[in-house]
DNA sequence: GTAAACTACTTAGCAAGCTAACTAGTTTGT
DNA sequence: ACAAACTAGTTAGCTTGCTAAGTAGTTTAC
């Protein structure tokens, strides 16, 4: 009984420190490989959004990129100080900025995008398709998990 | 052609950010439920090292968390403040820094040790342990696919 | 035996994430 | 119609990660 906790703690540990580490080294990766072309992973992310998705708002962006408000107000007003996206306020809400590519913005993605393939995205060498599905599914579980359990991020207060 | 290339980095992509995006929530979590606890991620997973390995020299307390160590050298002073470490340098070698537990560092080992199983560790719920030995698996392969195609972090300079 | 190279730790300073608190604009309830 | 509640974005300031450079101790090569 005891015996059978320690193991399931165990290995629960393990798989939390081994998902932390390979987020790291992957993540580390590619940035890496994103400033031999002067840039980095949140310009290349936002780029790869703004290219997939077209023109979007920053919270809708900051939703897709998994990060929150004001961490992308920074790394946009440095992107817009680079002259790789706009920022204009719409008629419909003005509370809220639509962020568009330039076609500076557009050259860097394909720039970003050439270093990306050329790295040669090592990360999932050996994986078949079907192992990768696998694990895409098992991360998604894990991600699912913690939304389910956690106080389920509001932006405001959940009482109060 | 076109279209498989097109799918494959979708794959990749997907995963990159599953994976970006599970790390930070089971991260989260945790940090989240230790913060109750008036304690931190950092803080746990270095006495949970202590505790099991004993006592540790910084650079394998280090290697073990894998963080560098002047983010390690931050946290143990903390650490040491707040009395749950000390840290002592040997006489075999004058460099090494000995960290070990202290009475206060064990009790507060137990209390997160009590926080973290009343939190439940849902992140893995509905995984069998089949499932988990996989996806462990999985994501020890891509660490080392990232070890053995970066630059293999020397800590001094590769060349010169 | 001693100069060069390396290793352990610290200090300084930067990047990227976060929350809290603010401004401005929109929606809702009465 | 208008006060209250909410939402989009920004600013301020904290935490945790990193690298670069400095200090002190050890190993290696000649």
């Amino acid at each position: 009984m005891r015996d059978d906790e320690d193991m399931a703690t165990g290995a629960r540990h393990t798989l939390g420190r081994q998902l932390n580490f390979a987020a790291k080294a992957a993540r580390g990766y590619m940035e890496q490989h994103l400033a031999t072309a002067g840039s980095s992973f949140a310009v290349w992310t936002a780029l790869f959004a703004l290219k997939a998705k077209g023109p979007l708002i920053q919270r809708e962006l900051a939703d897709m990129l998994g990060v929150e408000g004001p961490t992308l107000t920074r790394h946009l007003a440095r992107m817009e100080a680079e002259g790789l996206i706009v920022r204009r306020r719409t008629s419909s809400d003005r509370r809220a900025a639509v962020v568009d590519m330039t076609d500076a913005g557009r050259q860097m993605f394909e720039r970003l995008s050439a270093v990306v393939s050329a790295s040669g995205e090592h990360v999932l060498d050996g994986f078949s398709p079907e192992e990768i599905d696998q694990f895409v599914g098992y991360l998604t579980r894990v991600i699912r998990n913690v939304e389910t359990f956690s106080p389920a991020r509001r932006h405001t207060p959940v009482h109060s």
